[in-house]
DNA sequence: ATGGTAGCGCTGCTA
């Protein structure tokens, strides 16, 4: 089973990229984020004939999550349970079963700079994930959660951790938040396979960031225990950051034995 | 050298 998650920055955009990329690494199921999509607009058609069931949460022009599978889809949710009517709107969460996994996408709210109101509401997003992981997944069950955090969760997943974004995305409270959710019973499954520093999923696409080495780790794939202890492989494919017109972020993909 | 690019969509916001 590959389960990959790519910020495409707008699918419209992306498209053919994506395509070409769904061909190249035969994902079995593939998370994406910032579709930048109405659910009017979702290219549902254009998957289901490379074969794989769709589910798509987006409002247009801002955000937006999808998700494609090969291997079965039911039971999708957008948002999380119980959730206000205004986060709903924000497009930030889908879930369903693909191939015996609850799957999730998740596009964290970037949180613009600390001390905001935008990094407090970053803050409170992430402790309602952890909540809704509490409250409707059992961590004994096989549960993946794939997206971009916004977070790179330690000084080696950042090119230089003094400089970094305004302090987001590599704040304490952050990173605790993060935690709080691993702790629920989540394993970095890219950390199962690699202990380097600098393996980056974004770089910006200013000042030739991506060519200069300046970028951070923030699109994860979490998994429970079941899973993790299955895991074959895992890569960010930087390839798909080069070329025309590519998205500021790689594809991340991991390969379990389920 | 305190900048820069990309996407959406038509003005400035978001990242």
């Amino acid at each position: 089973m590959r389960i990959a998650t790519w910020n495409v920055n707008s699918l419209k955009a992306r498209l053919g990229r994506v395509e070409e990329w769904l061909a190249y690494a035969q994902p079995d199921i593939l998370c994406m984020q910032e579709t930048k999509l109405a659910d009017a607009a979702f290219p549902a058609l254009t998957f289901h004939a490379l074969g794989y069931e769709t589910a798509h949460h987006g409002n247009g022009r801002w955000n937006g999550v999808a998700i494609l599978s090969r291997v079965g889809l039911t039971d999708p949710v957008a948002g999380f349970s119980g959730e206000r009517e205004d986060d709903i709107v924000e497009s930030r969460f889908l879930s369903a079963t693909c191939g015996g996994i609850r799957v999730s996408t998740v596009y964290v709210p970037n949180g613009r700079a600390a001390g905001t109101e935008h990094y407090e509401a970053k803050l409170a997003w992430l402790e309602q994930l952890r909540t809704h992981l509490a409250e409707s997944c059992d961590p004994e069950t096989k549960v993946a959660i794939c997206g971009d955090f916004n977070i790179a969760p330690d000084d080696r997943d950042v090119w230089d951790a003094t400089s970094a974004h305004g302090a987001t995305h590599v704040s304490e409270p952050e990173r605790k938040a993060l935690t709080a959710i691993k702790e629920w019973g989540m394993t970095d499954a890219f950390r199962l396979v690699y202990d380097d520093d600098r393996l980056f999923s974004w770089w910006d696409y200013r000042a030739g960031d991506f060519h200069q080495g300046r970028g951070m780790r923030i699109d994860l794939i979490l998994v429970t225990k079941m899973l993790a202890e299955r895991l074959r492989f895992a890569l960010i494919d930087r390839n798909a950051r080069k070329g025309k017109l590519p998205s500021d972020h790689a594809p991340l993909f991991v390969d379990i034995d389920v």
